[in-house]
DNA sequence: GTCCGCCTGACTGTCCTCGT
DNA sequence: ACGAGGACAGTCAGGCGGAC
């Protein structure tokens, strides 16, 4: 059924496909497609089925001469029509380059050959391969290699995308809050990605932004081969909120994940999708089929953007355990690359990453600078609630930072706020500023990110008048944080104070849980503090017989309460 | 302040592939 | 042959931000 036209030196072959599919009741799979081309490269005796192939016995094809260059551009028909052929099966292809070594011992062809589409019609469609038969000397493996690199890989990349390993998640739980790294420098770089991008990014020297602060002096650099030129440059400016998920996410696996103390963990790019709370697309019987192609590749990039950053510290203090236990800030100096990843052999989305150094330092022992962040943070869109995303971040490290002092509820200025979402918001419309800012704390309250918010203290007449702006600004809000925060701070020790025994507060906190009350509730029932409860509850503050009594009769008052709904 | 285009993600239906 | 898994295009909703 293949017909064969010759013409001055050129050899062409062409294979009706549909006659094919007609005759056989089935589609030509790899190797029969490799016998055309072998056949129109001079090789008639390529006649095996896929079993003999796997089966290495021996042929004995007959080249006449060597070399051949491939000249093809596939049509968007043919990209339609080949789509639908199973023309290749699993590793088949690999066997018949292995074969070529064989064909290499005995043979040698030469030509140049065309390989294309006689009709783009999808009744006569025809695969033509036209050999020009005049130079020499090529072996027939650079042959088969040419065929397999620039045939099957670049012109067929659908055959190759049917053959791609199926990618799934590796974590299959994820807690409602996520471990999260709260160094100063993993905050810096969180607000370099986000707020403070278009202010600070500079591309000298590999230096992509410094820092000087009070806990320390940081460089950000670009760690990428090719040194800094446009596309990296365009590269990092594409770091954003979601550059913070993935660098949050990859955090959370190397806490949750490593048992080693190099932190080395599978991770697959799947698990990045699902910790952003991304559900997988559906099949039509509506069970869950997996992530799209698209969404996948958008996280990759992300990742790569992490993998190219390096980090120079220099004077940072960061805390150590010394030999008798006691905490201890070192001086720290020191370059890395931000975190290690390595591409898994058999799947784009399969990555082993390991912490860079300076992350390794901060994440690992018992000095590591770790804390919680709700799993909200990371779900909320990148685009469309970023500024939840910003301040829930910000929130989880200030938190963590003042878990020390238990200083939970001290007030935070608005001006501050607003600068951790990115001082380019402050140039807008006030009004949409304060409305914005005002939705963004009802819904982090809602999402039980934060317990409660509300101003110190507010005088809405003063806010009337036209500097209305800069009097917000300068108010205070008292943000709580959520009762699982207080729990799981107050099981930090701290070293030095072991000997102190604690006032038993877990009744007061289930009680709140319980009912869902807020802490600055509570502290204007029992005529406390707001800093001073929050410390007690922290266990960071002992309370001294007055504070003690005015929560025990609150506890009883409760319980009494709790009661009589009981009785009802 | 309002309008509108842009961007992003969720959802749906269709088609294809693969394993049993 | 059949069912489950996966890709992909189309549609819709809603926040953002610029123009007026």
């Amino acid at each position: 059924m293949d017909s064969y036209i010759s013409c001055d030196d050129c050899k062409i072959i062409s294979f009706p496909l549909k006659e094919y599919v007609n005759t056989y009741k089935k589609e030509p799979e790899g190797f029969e497609t490799i016998n055309v081309i072998a056949q129109a490269l001079g090789c008639f005796c390529f006649c095996l089925t896929a079993s003999e192939i796997l089966e290495n016995i021996e042929i004995k094809p007959s080249f006449q001469h060597p070399e051949c260059d491939f000249i093809y551009e596939l049509s968007d028909f043919e990209k339609k029509y080949l789509k639908t052929l199973s023309i290749v099966r699993k590793n088949k292809l690999f066997v018949s380059k292995n074969y070529a070594v064989n064909f290499e011992k005995e043979n040698a062809i030469s030509g140049k050959a065309f390989i294309g589409f006689d009709f783009a019609d999808e009744n006569s469609l025809k695969l033509s391969i036209k050999v020009d038969l005049k130079n020499i000397n090529v072996p027939v493996l650079d042959i088969m290699s040419v065929l397999f690199e620039s045939i099957w890989l670049e012109l067929f990349p659908q055959i190759n995308k049917s053959q791609k390993p199926y990618t799934q998640k590796t974590l299959n739980y994820i807690p409602d809050y996520l471990k999260f790294a709260t160094a100063p420098f993993v905050q810096e770089l969180r607000r370099l990605m986000t707020s403070e991008k278009n202010k600070h990014f500079s591309f000298n020297d590999s230096v992509i932004a410094e820092k000087i602060t009070n806990h320390g002096h940081y460089v950000f650099k670009n760690d990428s081969e090719d040194g800094i030129n446009t596309q990296i440059i365009n590269q990092l400016r594409k770091m954003n909120d979601l550059t913070v998920d993935v660098l949050n996410g990859v955090v959370h696996m190397l806490l949750e994940k490593s048992k080693t103390s190099d932190m080395e963990i599978l991770l697959s790019v799947d698990d990045l999708l699902f910790i952003r709370g991304k559900r997988a697309s559906k099949n039509q019987k509506g069970i869950r089929g997996g992530y799209k192609d698209s969404q996948r590749q958008e996280i990759l990039e992300h990742l790569k953007l992490l993998a190219n950053l390096k980090i120079n510290i220099s004077n940072a203090y960061i805390p150590v355990i010394d030999v008798n236990g006691k905490r201890n800030y070192e001086l720290y100096t020191g370059e890395s690359p931000l975190i290690y990843i390595e591409n898994s052999k058999d799947n784009d989305y399969y990555f082993h990453v390991k912490a860079g150094e300076i992350l390794a330092v901060t994440l690992r022992g018992t000095a590591a600078k770790t804390g919680l962040i709700h799993k909200k943070i990371a779900e909320y869109d990148h685009y469309r609630n970023f500024w939840e995303k910003r301040i829930g971040n910000y929130l989880a490290w200030i938190w963590r930072s003042r878990q020390n002092k238990a200083d939970f509820l001290v007030p935070l200025t608005i001006d501050t706020l607003l600068n951790q979402i990115g001082e380019e918001n402050k140039l807008k419309r006030p009004q949409s500023i304060r409305n914005r800012l005002e939705n963004a704390l009802y819904k982090l309250e809602n999402d039980n990110v934060i317990k409660n918010w509300e101003y110190k203290e507010i005088d809405e007449s003063v806010l009337i008048g036209k500097n209305w702006f800069e009097i917000w600004l300068k108010l205070k809000l008292i943000i709580e944080p959520p009762v699982e925060i207080f729990e799981e701070y107050s099981k930090i020790k701290k070293i030095r104070n072991k000997s102190v025994a604690r006032f038993d507060f877990h009744e007061i906190l289930t009680i709140i849980k319980e009912k869902n009350l807020s802490q600055i509730k509570i502290a204007e029932e029992t005529r406390l503090k707001n800093e001073v409860l929050s410390g007690i509850l922290s266990g960071k503050i002992l309370p001294n017989p007055s504070e003690k009594r005015k929560l025990q009769n609150w506890i009883t008052k409760q319980i009494k309460k709790e009661e009589g709904t009981t009785w009802q």
